[in-house]
DNA sequence: TCGTCACGTGACGATTCGTCATTATAAACT
DNA sequence: AGTTTATAATGACGAATCGTCACGTGACGA
């Protein structure tokens, strides 16, 4: 009764091939000049195939984006596991969000360009909702160390405010920093901007601003960062400076 | 021995009113969807022509921008006008910036896609270099605003940080907020963000952050801001509450 | 009036997207 | 084993769009 028949799993196991290679395509390239039919030609399929994973260019590039986060978020899950402040955590979620990009840029632009309406327009209902669970979880694990933050006193949530702005802000405030930085080329540099620098920097305000402690002026948090670079991202900081481009500490 | 000429200023002109019309078709539809053959059709130029002023449909596009900008400059200069603390004034900056967010929304996203790495790639020098100077002038009005802080005593600046850094923080933690909350569309919201509550929340942590005096604890800074909006843009919130998107108060 | 040369034009080749008619194939049945 | 059958895979194709370039046009000097 059903003849030649693929079972889910062996479809989401293909897709996440083709994702792959579309990803090994990217690291050379950049996102702009992926094309299908590119990605057919490097793929073990046919466009007809591919379409039926993905409706549009589109959909593939938030796929991309999709996966990416979902790499990230084992970074943040990592991150989490800093023996230290609610405070000192957060910091160390920048530092493993920093290190992401710093080791995938190619992919970090996806991610950037993966925001753009055009991709919103363009890409299937499941993969948007997909995205939003993705974005949903970055910012739920960042909301996780908030409430600790609360209960344990060093933040205080000011009354007029929802839970849910002060993960916003973080967020927002890292995400420009990234955005503004990362889209310039190497041809017009943004004055002598340093992304790891500015990210540090932006954090320290937003977690001041909030009077999260303890404040930067009562601890030295350069030393943080390196402590949770060394203890847990060692491996990644080793392939970066392989890569010729070291995680840049204050 | 020149039969024919055009003058440079007459081609500068023809340029600006085919940014026009481009900007006027983008109202309607989306950046998206702006296509060089509609813009040849809807414009009294060929095809040729259009390709005389622009290299690329990506270079049109960062010509839109910058014409963004332009206008968003002048409404940073209204916004120094008011007559307050140098905080007011970068509360004003704010609320000249949301309002012209909300005035043009199609427009804000063609500033939005114009940072994506594919537009940078395909534009022309020239068109990156005024680019560069737009945004360079955009953010020299925040900072001499910084400036006078720092000679007012009203802003410290931190001892190991650069003048620029400042400015960075300001205008990355705005792009933050503006991009992610502009770039969903309708079909899924981020939470129950706001652009503009989130907008100044986040100008709030940042100078807090920096210990910018008044402190947001010490002065009711949602009445500065009606005073501001009110004083200088009544004419832009009237426009936007028949666009029936009025700017929102906290 | 005519020649010249810069400017304007839009047809065209080259890409790329996404579809769909056709072919291949594995399971079920005889 | 051979046949049937429904589903999956394929890639040729039409449509859309980009950017170019060979040709047309017209203002000005001679």
């Amino acid at each position: 009764m059903s003849p030649r028949t693929i079972t889910d799993k062996e479809f989401a196991q293909r897709e996440i091939e083709i994702i792959e290679i579309a990803r090994g395509l990217i690291e050379f390239e950049c996102i702009t000049t992926l094309t299908i039919d590119k990605l057919v030609a490097a793929a073990p399929y046919s466009k007809g195939t591919i379409y039926k994973h993905f409706i549009s260019k589109e959909d593939l590039f938030l796929a991309i984006c999709n996966t990416c986060m979902s790499e990230i978020k084992e970074l943040f899950i990592r991150a989490l596991a800093f023996n230290g402040s609610s405070r000192d955590r957060l910091e160390a979620i920048m530092v493993s969000y920093l290190i992401w990009a710093k080791l995938h840029p190619a992919q970090l632009f996806a991610v950037l360009t993966a925001h753009s309406p055009s991709v919103t327009a363009c890409s299937s209902d499941n993969r948007l909702i997909e995205h939003n669970q993705c974005e949903h979880q970055l910012m739920e694990l960042i909301g996780v160390e908030i409430n600790l933050a609360i209960n344990t006193g060093d933040l205080t949530l000011p009354p007029d405010m929802l839970f849910e702005q002060v993960t916003f802000a973080y967020w927002s405030a890292a995400w420009g920093a990234m955005a503004l930085i990362m889209s310039k080329g190497e041809s017009i540099k943004l004055e002598p901007m340093v992304l790891e620098r500015e990210s540090f920097t932006n954090s320290r305000l937003i977690l001041d601003g909030f009077g999260w402690k303890p404040l930067s002026n009562e601890k030295d948090y350069n030393q943080t960062v390196r402590k949770i670079a060394h203890e847990i991202f060692q491996p990644e900081l080793d392939t970066l400076l392989k890569m010729g481009t070291p995680f840049i500490f204050n």
